[in-house]
Formats: C-alpha cells, sequence, structure tokens
DNA sequence: CCCAGCACGC
DNA sequence: GACGTACGTGCTGGGT
C-alpha cells in the first residue's frame, strides 16, 4: 500500500444485505442479544426532523456489517422500523454512532424513543481534541489509517445536481452504509480506551453522553414562534428600512447599494471626505464598522441613518424574513440544532436557526424576543446564571476579596469599583461601577491595557493604572492567570473544572501576537469552558427531574448561562423551584451559584 | 464557491 | 511598527 492507508478493498469485510422482513427479524433477534451495537442512518437529507429514512445499517463485530434498506413507500418503512423497535428501545444495549443525536431523531419520526447507554465517536473525539475535525472520514484516517467510501461517491459533489441517498441503488448503498457501522465500531473501540487514558470519564460519561439525550429532546420539541407578530414586524421595519435607505441615497447625492460596507466608505471618505485619514481594513478598504461611524456620527447627520439602516436590515435578514422559512410545516415550530462540537471550550452553539444570538439589547431587538412564546396556555420560563464566570474566576483563583465579595452577595461590579478606586461601597458611582465591569470582563478575556484604554475611551496610562490596581486588590486573579499560562507552557493543555481540555501549542510561539492569543486562551478557557461543564450538568440533572417526576413541561433553549422552558401552569411553582435548586447544586463551589427566574408570555418578559 | 466585513448573542 | 478581549452563526457583497 503506497499511500499507507487501506480502504475497503484492502480490508477484509462481511457486509449483508436484509432483504426481507423475514430476514429483518432475525436481524432484529440478533440484535437484541448483543450489548453494544453500532448503527447508522441513511436518510434523504440533512435535517433529521425533515428527511425520511433510506436505510438502517448496523455492527456489532469488527468487519461484519448489516444494512437494511427501508422502504420509499411510509407504511411500509413504519412496518420496517417498528421491527427494530425492541432493539432501539432496549434500556439495557448500549449503542454507538457518528452523531448518534441525528439517528435518535430521525427514529423519532417513526415512533422510536431511542434508549440504552451512548457512545459517540464524534462526541469522544471532540473532547480528546476540541480543536481537530471530527468527521467520520478523518477520524478512520488518523486512528484507522483507512480511507472511507465518500458520500460523494454516491450521490455526486455538492452542488445543485447533487442526487439523493433515495434515488441510490440499495446495492450501491450497502458498502457505503455498511462501512459507515463498521468504521464506527471500529473507532468506538479504540476511541473509549482514549477516553480513560485522558481522564475525561466523567465528562463523557456523566456530562457529554447524557446530554445527548436532552439535546434530542430539546430540538424535537422546538420553539413556537407568533408568526402573525412576525409578519407585523417584517412589514413595518421593512418600511422603516426603505425610508432611511432613501434618506440615505439623498444625502450621498449618488445611488449606491447602501448595503456594501465597500460602497459606504468610498461615499464616506472619497466623495463626501467627512474625515481625513479614515481608518482602513487590512484589504485596503475604508473601515466603516460600528465602532469607527459612532466615533465620527457628529460630523453628518448621514452616519447615524446608516448605522440606523444597518440594525434594520441585520434584524430583516438574519431573523425575521428568515424565521418564517425555518419553522417546520409539521409542527409549527422551529428547531434549532445544538451542537455539542463545534466550540474549542466546551460551549453549544446552535444553527439553523441560530437561537442563542437574537437580539436583546436596543429597542427593535426586545420587539423580536417577543415572538418567542409558549404553547398555547403554557408559560415561557427563562432561568439564568447570575455572573457565572465571574464566580468561577473566584472560585479557581481562591482569590479572598473576590470570594468575599460573592459570599456576602455584593454586587460585584459596585465591590469591585469600591477596591480598585479605594471608595466605599455606597459612595461608588455609576461611572465607577460601569468601569470596574469593563474591567471585570476585561479580564475573564484576558484584556491588555490598550484593550481597556479602547473599551472605556481612557487614555491607556490610565487603562493600565485600573489594571494595576485591579491586580493588586486581588492579587490571588492575578497570580491565577500567572499560573494557567504556567500550565499550558509546561502541559500543552488547560482545563476545565470536570477536566475538559485544551491544547495551546501556540502558547511557547516565538511570535509575540501568537502567542498573545494562546495566553488569553489559557485564561479564558477554563472559565468559559467550566461555565459549559456546570450548565450542561444543570441541564442534565433538570431532565432527569422532569423525566423521574413526569412532567410534561420542556427544556426548549440554552444560551450559555441561560436555561428556557416551555412549562404547563400546573407545574410552575415546581419547575421554578427545581430548575434553580440544580443550576444552583450543579457543582459546589467556594462562592454560591446564583441562578435567577422569570417568568411570562414570551421570551422578552421571562428573561 | 469562498472570503471579507459586518452585526447579533454570551 | 504592529498588535492589542474569549466563544460562536449568518447575511451581503464582491471577486474568483
Amino acid at each position: 500500500m503506497p499511500t499507507g492507508f487501506t480502504d475497503i478493498d484492502t480490508t477484509p469485510h462481511n457486509y449483508k444485505m436484509i432483504h426481507s422482513e423475514k430476514e429483518m427479524k432475525e436481524l432484529s433477534n440478533i440484535l437484541c442479544k448483543q450489548k453494544s451495537v453500532s448503527i447508522d442512518t441513511e436518510t434523504t437529507g440533512v435535517d433529521p426532523l425533515q428527511s425520511e429514512l433510506v436505510g438502517i445499517s448496523f455492527a456489532f463485530k469488527e468487519g461484519e456489517a448489516y444494512y437494511v434498506p427501508i422502504s420509499p413507500e411510509r407504511d411500509k418503512a413504519q412496518r420496517q422500523v417498528d421491527i427494530f423497535k425492541p432493539f432501539f428501545e432496549n434500556d439495557s444495549i448500549s449503542k454507538s454512532g457518528q452523531n448518534i443525536k441525528y439517528d435518535i431523531l430521525e427514529l423519532k419520526n417513526y415512533g422510536v424513543d431511542f434508549k440504552g447507554k451512548l457512545f459517540d465517536t464524534m462526541v469522544a473525539h471532540y473532547l480528546l481534541n476540541p480543536e481537530l475535525r471530527h468527521g467520520m472520514d478523518y477520524m478512520a484516517e488518523t486512528y484507522l489509517k483507512y480511507k472511507t467510501i465518500h458520500i460523494e461517491e454516491l450521490i455526486g459533489p455538492k452542488g445543485k445536481n447533487q442526487k439523493n441517498m433515495k434515488d441510490i441503488d440499495p446495492k450501491v448503498i450497502l458498502n457505503y452504509a455498511s462501512e459507515d457501522a463498521d468504521i464506527t465500531l471500529k473507532l468506538k473501540n479504540i476511541l473509549e480506551k482514549e477516553i480513560i487514558t485522558n481522564n475525561l470519564e466523567t465528562l463523557f460519561y456523566e456530562i457529554e453522553t447524557p446530554l445527548i439525550y436532552v439535546l434530542s429532546e430539546m430540538e424535537w420539541t422546538g420553539v413556537r414562534l407568533d408568526l402573525k407578530a412576525l409578519e407585523e414586524l417584517s412589514i413595518q421595519y421593512t418600511k422603516e428600512l426603505n425610508q432611511v435607505e432613501s434618506e440615505i441615497i439623498n444625502m450621498a447625492g449618488v445611488d449606491f447599494n447602501v448595503n456594501s460596507p465597500k460602497q459606504i466608505g468610498e461615499i464616506l471618505f472619497d466623495k463626501m471626505k467627512i474625515i481625513d485619514n479614515p481608518k482602513k481594513t487590512k484589504t485596503g478598504q475604508y473601515r466603516t464598522n460600528e465602532e469607527e461611524l459612532e466615533k465620527i456620527s457628529s460630523k453628518h447627520p448621514i452616519i447615524g441613518k446608516i448605522l440606523e439602516q444597518r440594525g434594520i436590515k441585520k434584524l430583516l435578514s438574519t431573523y425575521i424574513d428568515s424565521f418564517p422559512l425555518l419553522v417546520n410545516s409539521r409542527t409549527g415550530k422551529v428547531h434549532t440544532s445544538f451542537n455539542q462540537t463545534v466550540a474549542a471550550t466546551g460551549r453549544l452553539s446552535s444553527t439553523n436557526p441560530n437561537l442563542q444570538n437574537i437580539p436583546i439589547r436596543d429597542e427593535r431587538g426586545k420587539e423580536l424576543r417577543k415572538v418567542f412564546i409558549p404553547d398555547e396556555r403554557n408559560i415561557f420560563v427563562s432561568a439564568d446564571y447570575s455572573q457565572i464566570e465571574l464566580r468561577i474566576m473566584a472560585h479557581l483563583s481562591g482569590d479572598p476579596n473576590m470570594i468575599d465579595a460573592f459570599n456576602k452577595g455584593h454586587d460585584i461590579h459596585a465591590a469591585t469599583a469600591s477596591k480598585i478606586f479605594k471608595t466605599k461601597l455606597e459612595d461608588v458611582n455609576e461611572d465607577m461601577r460601569r468601569t470596574a465591569k469593563t474591567a471585570n470582563f476585561g479580564i475573564i478575556y484576558g484584556i491588555t491595557p490598550f484593550g481597556l484604554s479602547q473599551r472605556l475611551n481612557i487614555p491607556r496610562t490610565e487603562a493600565k493604572e485600573i489594571i494595576d490596581e485591579y491586580f493588586s486588590t486581588f492579587s490571588g486573579v492575578k497570580s491565577y492567570m500567572d499560573q494557567s499560562i504556567e500550565k499550558a507552557r509546561e502541559k500543552g493543555f488547560v482545563e476545565t473544572l470536570f477536566g475538559r481540555k485544551r491544547y495551546l501549542p501556540d502558547i511557547s510561539s516565538r511570535n509575540a501576537t501568537v502567542r498573545g492569543f494562546a495566553e488569553r486562551n489559557a485564561i479564558n478557557a477554563p472559565i468559559q469552558g467550566s461555565a459549559a461543564d456546570i450548565i450542561k450538568v444543570a441541564m442534565v440533572s433538570i431532565f432527569n427531574r422532569l423525566k423521574k417526576d413526569r412532567k410534561q413541561s420542556k427544556m426548549i433553549l440554552q444560551v450559555h448561562d441561560e436555561l428556557n422552558f416551555n412549562v404547563i401552569p400546573e407545574e410552575l411553582e415546581y419547575i421554578k423551584n427545581m430548575v434553580v435548586e440544580e443550576m444552583e447544586n450543579a457543582i459546589n463551589l467556594s462562592v454560591p451559584l446564583v441562578a435567577d427566574i422569570g417568568v411570562g408570555e414570551n421570551w422578552m418578559i421571562a428573561h
């Protein structure tokens, strides 16, 4: 093998097609006798809630797999899936898969209530190496030196001419699908050892793996939108957008595309010459972002109009006019996809739609939050951690001043201001508090004097004084930060409270900029990552409590430090108490964890 | 089709 | 002299 890789042609394998329902029953019986089975589904699309099954593959012995084509005819397909229901719903058989949340959701379309311990190879690899890719093809090459059959070999290259799996001959799918289940099994056998070697067992088996079921149900439940209100917002904002755009064109005195930052820059700085020496981006284009425009907003009324146009346009294109297209026609709701293996720190991410970046600050943004509503006669409940990252910072650093402030229940930003400005707590004014708040956030992110000076719009020397004062009062914070960087340098990684690792090879780079990035990551990753760990623990506990207590209310969203619920009225008191209890007791730190809870007829009111 | 610029969240 | 606060997703324009 000149390449050093094997593939299906050079590897012994026995992949069997399952033809009849009689054979399916025989296979199902065999599966039910296994301890652990690797599975994979082939479907008509990438959204499990809108796709139909094309086939299912199974493997429980390396080199052997079974492929079960599923009928395109719905009733027959249901009968076929039902044959395997006893296997899928058997709690004592563990199932492995690559991104098994997808398979769980796909099968839920067919009434399958998936059960049993899970092993997701994608999630396992994410814990082992969060910053690498977690695709099966990539893992097969690195761990098995094996080149898999690529999906493009079946359905053609990406693009509008790409074929659908349902149009491919099952005989052709056989090897591809069987290989997927087989390779997943082989990877599982390697990765489960790696998880142990890297001390990731608790994080993997107690947190991330149970979370797969939690996320599956959240995605399945979905979030209801007030589509009528959305439509009204669309009409109103479109009108406002057109108005503002024509005002901009009028002021510019020439027609151009207001949505083009390049053209905006040329109009403002070449034609209108609003200021001398405007800043440029690295590509030589004029920089026209909010920060730059804000600085020159007093020079000409067009600047304010451009900022307003940008805000409305964002709201319309990203949210208001996109959501209706993402509403599931069967459920009438949006079903985001929570990705468990993207963020290097351990956070979740959300797509299609991203429900973790819904506006909240300005007035128009608030209007948008109102369209997120609970089911008929139900209640929207929102619970969020108060200052979780700073509390983690206090705990990890052991800084007595910071711990003391939290233990006394003080407003942490005011307490910080009181310390760094050497002022009595009651004499801290709004400006001092704001400065301290910015400094606190900066600390978590590994800020520099320059960064803080930019944020606060103050001279660099003054920013440096604030930081110096911060570190002298919270000296534990300073030494924790130094230790984090030192640890990264010695071990090559930093870790969270639950042992989630982030590797930082750049920490020893001779390039100061590159090294600076790694150093800030060494400070931030354990904090942000521990917060991610903690809310995941809470989510699993809450999910289990809801199940155990047979409640009908559902957790529907996670936004990093916030959990949202669709609550039935009779369960409101229970939910409020239980959720806060589970969030606050997810872990014991040297400072209390505090969760606030809100209730209302929509997300805006509840939050 | 991909990247840059921008803007939204935590 | 350049750099300069973490983590994400998605839209649009513009050049390939």
